[in-house]
DNA sequence: CGGTATCCTGAAGGATACTG
DNA sequence: CAGTATCCTTCAGGATACCG
């Protein structure tokens, strides 16, 4: 007898389920800073402060806290060397490679698609002028 | 002459950049509800309300100030029609769909890999307390 | 039904100072 | 250099009420 007594199927993870894990993570990759450093190490690995450049606008404790997080979730390694001064390294793990391939590809889309969207919101604000009283 | 006179070239977008308004389209792709509605969307046409019980969480608030935002970047259209009760469809722009498509991308391997991350979360905090004093 | 308006709170996030 | 700690501000976002 398959799966007998006590084993029961889990639901499978969907994003629009308000308490599916799956909703955590998706968030932790899609967040403001997230999607940016693991943009930035899909190029190559990074030292701190270089990462800290490299996302332009990025605060020390946004960025170290965004670092925790996907260091914790597994999509980013982090090497902390003993000299002096200190020296910690960034680097993609595979499965962060994985989530950065996605996510990079979103932003090259958008950096693509800028004039679009430009007129867009042009027209549609033009638009509402007209209409609003 | 090419390109004589006062004619300059505009910098490519670049998302790494602060002031690089393709941040700005890919933070609006990537919001919290930006990305579920744009992934519902994906599937089908959607009413109000029927959009409301598909992203499970979100409030009205949120919902109709996300799609205002999507809408105005001219990734959804909103088509209201005059009945009585009121009933507006929204549904994605050819421009829309190709960003639901990059996103659904993640939100579906954010589901696959639940089980890695969570393992790594483990992990991560079973380590932590370890080092912790 | 499909919103808008208002109020309110918690969390995100910036600035600054300090440390191993 | 690579962070932490602290304080403080801003704002996303929830709750509620109301409207065409």
């Amino acid at each position: 007898m398959e799966n007998a007594g006590i084993v029961r199927e889990l639901p499978p993870p969907n994003v629009f389920d308000r308490m599916c894990p799956s909703r955590g993570v998706l968030e932790h990759v899609t967040s403001r800073w997230g999607v940016l450093v693991l943009g930035a190490l899909l190029e190559r690995g990074y030292r701190f402060s270089e990462l800290r450049r490299r996302v332009s606008g990025v605060s020390e404790k946004m960025l170290a806290q965004t670092l925790q997080t996907l260091e914790r979730d597994g999509f980013v390694r982090r090497e902390a060397h003993p000299v002096i001064p200190p020296r910690v390294d960034y680097s993609l793990t595979p499965l962060g490679r994985e989530a950065a391939e996605l996510v990079a590809a979103l932003a090259h889309w958008s950096e693509r698609r800028v004039p679009e969207v430009a007129a867009s919101r042009e027209e549609y604000d033009a638009r509402a002028a007209v209409t609003a009283p």
